[in-house]
DNA sequence: CCTATATGACTTTCGGGTAAGTTACCACCA
DNA sequence: TGGTGGTAACTTACCCGAAAGTCATATAGG
């Protein structure tokens, strides 16, 4: 049987596997995890689904390698600012500044932790849980500091208010993704002129 | 061949379809469609699959009419707030409460036109356009006006600030789904303090 | 008896996953 | 220096289950 280019192409496992964790990174986040295909991904980086299979094991292996690389990287920098002593509205736009900069070349990484149509349970589902979480815990430690300052101390405010700014930072990504000349620089520009432009409308 | 029940419930069309279509919004809009199985569907409004595809002719076919009850309740809505005269902030607000109390029975119809697991080809993609261009516009428009109050009129921040502002109000429906004890009136209370918290945090 | 309502059982399609083999390269030895 | 065998890289062709979609038929009521 004859079987073109079997083995002939010699890319380094390493290589190889990086090369796929970025297009696998693509597709989960601009498609979701249910939408995106392997078979897909194979074809993008021009190799064939069983050696996906052999470097990852399943579909599920590859989600979870991208979101050890994704996870680790975005939760590490929100954890850095956190660190910092700005708080308030301060550190959320710090916080910003840090995502905009460190997703620059790969914005739609974000969107993996956020993906609803990942399993809910199984690996997958403690992976994601891992790093939501981490990022969750950091997210609502912001919020909670914010809120405090306004003399608000209720968990439910704090749990909305969490979920909203995480969904603010999901939307200027997604913008961010449809919008591919702007860089990291003038989404932080712009994204002061919006809060004045909130705060200021608010005050009225 | 035996085949039980066949004919025998004798439901009128426009029942039955009115029936299959608040579950599909509902399996559509929690799941998101292509995790949602038209089976599933059928078993939930105990009835068979071909009835389905009898009435709607297919999956996509299911989305669409979903799509034409949520979207036009929805565009609907906005619509008459928007024709009111409050602007700025208490425009977003007054929209806010209007949806909450318009699906505080179906919170889930928000996620249809916002599902990234949809065909972005077809039919389906058409009609979710037709809503979500809809939506978007009335968004736009009342983004414009505050925007406008606080002198900046530059385009591309106007439409971050839109992807923003339709991101809030996603969160707080996802927030809503996973707090169901949370009535539309105690959700519009909290938006208000939400706000106060942060125009309050943005002036230190 | 005709039509609307309804169904069980089937075919088709698609995508995750696998078996079995092919090619290239390198280390080792005569 | 050239053969050789082991291994890493890679492929085609397939399996299988789940879900989309269809067909032929059954029941009830005007």
């Amino acid at each position: 049987m004859v079987r073109p280019n079997a083995g002939t192409k010699g890319v380094p496992r390493l290589d190889r596997e990086s090369q796929i964790l970025a297009i696998a990174s693509q597709e989960f986040g601009m498609r979701g995890f249910t939408a995106t295909s392997v078979a897909t991904v194979a074809k993008r980086a021009g190799i064939s689904k069983p050696l996906i299979y052999n470097y990852f094991g399943s579909k599920e292996g590859l989600y979870e390698a991208c979101l050890d690389l994704g996870g680790s990287l975005v939760a590490d920098e929100i954890e850095r600012i956190a660190r910092g002593d700005s708080v308030g509205i301060e550190r959320g736009m710090e916080t910003l500044g840090g995502m905009f900069a460190l997703l620059e070349q790969r914005r739609y990484l974000w969107r993996l932790f956020f993906d609803v149509t990942a399993p809910s349970t199984g690996a997958i589902a403690d992976s994601i849980g891992v790093y939501a979480d981490r990022i969750g815990k950091l997210a609502e430690e912001g919020v909670a500091e914010l809120m405090g300052l306004a003399g608000n101390d209720d968990e439910l405010d704090i749990s909305a208010m969490t979920s909203v700014w995480l969904g603010i930072v999901d939307s200027l990504m997604n913008w961010w993704v449809e919008h591919p000349e702007q860089t990291a620089e003038q989404m932080m520009q712009r994204c002061v002129r919006l809060l004045t432009a909130i705060v200021g409308g608010a005050e009225q």
